[in-house]
RNA sequence: CGGGCUGUGGUGUACCGGCAACACGCAUCGUUCGGGACGAUGAGACAGAGGGUUCAAUUCCCUCCAGCCCGACCA
């Protein structure tokens, strides 16, 4: 991708109406655009990222035996009549002019549409367990949209379901879920704890969050710092100070931000939507549900509430907008434009400053902006030596190595 | 939903009861070219919307709308 030819520019002021870093970063360097209160566009360098992470939670769902699939965004109200969930204040209802009494919601969950559909193909025990997911936009009418894209009234949430016998089978899987969600946080640049919470209006019993330690975040999580251990402050009886009841070690207090979420839902769904399966018996039995979800949006701006510095974004490898961040200076535009030819051939996803007025320095302050890891400089100087300069997004330094190996050492 | 603050070219700000200024950005020309370089010229806002006070409103008052922050709420 050349750099001349993007949507989007930079921006030299942070927007005056946003005092998250996480928004201040994305709207300046173009990743996102703000069309109302809560609610962001995001942008061709924001798509990429959130591409990056939606196939990094495809991964590893898929691993554990999610199917993907989608399901619309307009709920039918018999869904949630059916769990009491119709006139919880938080969904949009959806009233036309001819139909003012409104029969649809714009879903902020899904658990009753999948429980719905679970119960037109699940009617064994044989048929069990199974786990579907999708990656879908969520509508929720926040009192207080907030804190960048942390907290917004339409975002992309992955929601997986899964379906089981048992609560044996749940809490088994409820396990691999929750080594899978490690997984993805932790490629993604993003240490989270495990934490206790509760279940709003979702499940009676207790649930889990995965917390990220940022001081925007609006939860307070109560973790150990030696083993990891967390409560949610809502439902927490520790306090800062205190000793982990697991291992001793001391509880340190934080704000965080809640990326994701597993809920052991019991036979709530099931049983309010008719889910019932046949056992070895013959016996009609209701399908025990789970529930697990990761907003995306959220992700990202988690992602760079953590991984920033006073020039900008510094994103992980793994979820980085582009692998390399090219850039020409003056007098080297030729070879430039060369290189860059020889990286996409060499299947490097680059982005490539050719920007023909921009002078040196507009062009590394961009660069440290948009905070592609990696950095690669033609100019007079290093074409002395048939070279490129190489650097990382956190080093103050780069060193010149050779054109053709740098090709060699990106494309492994 | 309650409280506070804010609303002026694309962006960030200033001024002020007398028909709006500065910086950045943008356009053209020239000089520059390894950390947002310089000079010249130029385009661009009837000041969130509506109402009121006044000879006169961007400025004062009211209403509404929008945004941010605090609180309440909250997968």
């Amino acid at each position: 991708m050349r750099q001349s030819k993007l949507f989007t520019k930079t921006s030299k002021e942070n927007p005056k109406d946003e005092q998250s870093k996480n928004a201040q970063l994305l709207e300046r360097a173009g990743f996102i655009y703000k069309n109302s209160a809560g609610i962001y566009t995001i942008l061709p360098l924001g798509w990429r990222v959130i591409q990056k992470i939606a196939a990094i939670i495809r991964e590893e769902i898929n691993a554990i035996g999610g199917q993907e699939m989608l399901m619309q965004a307009m709920v039918d109200k018999h869904y949630l009549k059916a769990t009491g969930r119709w006139d919880i204040d938080i969904g949009f209802k959806i009233i036309t002019a001819k139909n003012p009494e409104p029969s649809f919601v714009l879903g902020w969950t899904h658990e009753e549409v999948v429980t719905e559909i679970a119960a037109r193909f699940i009617n064994s025990y044989r048929d069990l367990p199974l786990a579907v997911y999708q990656i879908q936009t969520k509508f929720r009418n926040e009192a207080r949209a907030k804190s960048g894209i942390l907290r917004g009234r339409e975002f992309l949430m992955k929601d997986l379901y899964s379906f089981h016998a048992d609560e044996r089978d749940l809490l088994e899987y409820y396990e691999k879920a929750k080594q899978a969600y490690f997984k993805i946080f932790e490629r993604c640049g993003l240490r989270t704890y495990y934490t206790l919470a509760g279940g709003g209006d979702f499940t009676a019993g207790n649930t889990h969050e995965f917390q990220v330690l940022a001081p925007v975040g609006e939860d307070v999580t109560y973790y150990c710092e030696k083993c990891g251990y967390a409560e949610n402050k809502e439902i927490s009886k520790l306090k800062a100070g205190d000793k982990c009841p697991g291992c001793g070690g001391k509880i340190g207090e934080a704000n965080s931000i809640e990326v994701g979420n597993i809920f052991p839902l019991g036979t709530k769904y099931s049983e309010a939507l008719g889910l019932a399966y046949a056992d070895e018996k013959g016996n009609r039995q209701p399908v025990v549900m789970g529930s697990y979800g990761i907003g995306l949006g959220r992700m990202m701006g988690a992602i760079v509430e953590i991984h920033n510095d006073d020039k900008g974004i510094i994103w992980p490898e793994a979820v980085a907008p582009f692998k390399v961040h090219l850039i020409a200076l003056e007098g080297a535009e030729s070879e430039a434009d060369k290189f860059y030819d020889k990286l996409i051939k060499a299947g490097i996803d680059v982005f490539y400053d050719d920007r023909a007025y921009a002078t040196a320095g507009e062009k590394f302050n961009d660069a440290d902006l948009i905070g592609i890891p990696c950095r690669l400089v033609i100019s007079k100087k290093t074409l002395e030596n048939d070279g490129v300069e190489i650097k990382k997004r956190f080093d103050k330094i780069g060193e010149i190595a050779k054109m053709d190996a740098t090709i060699d050492i990106l494309s492994k």
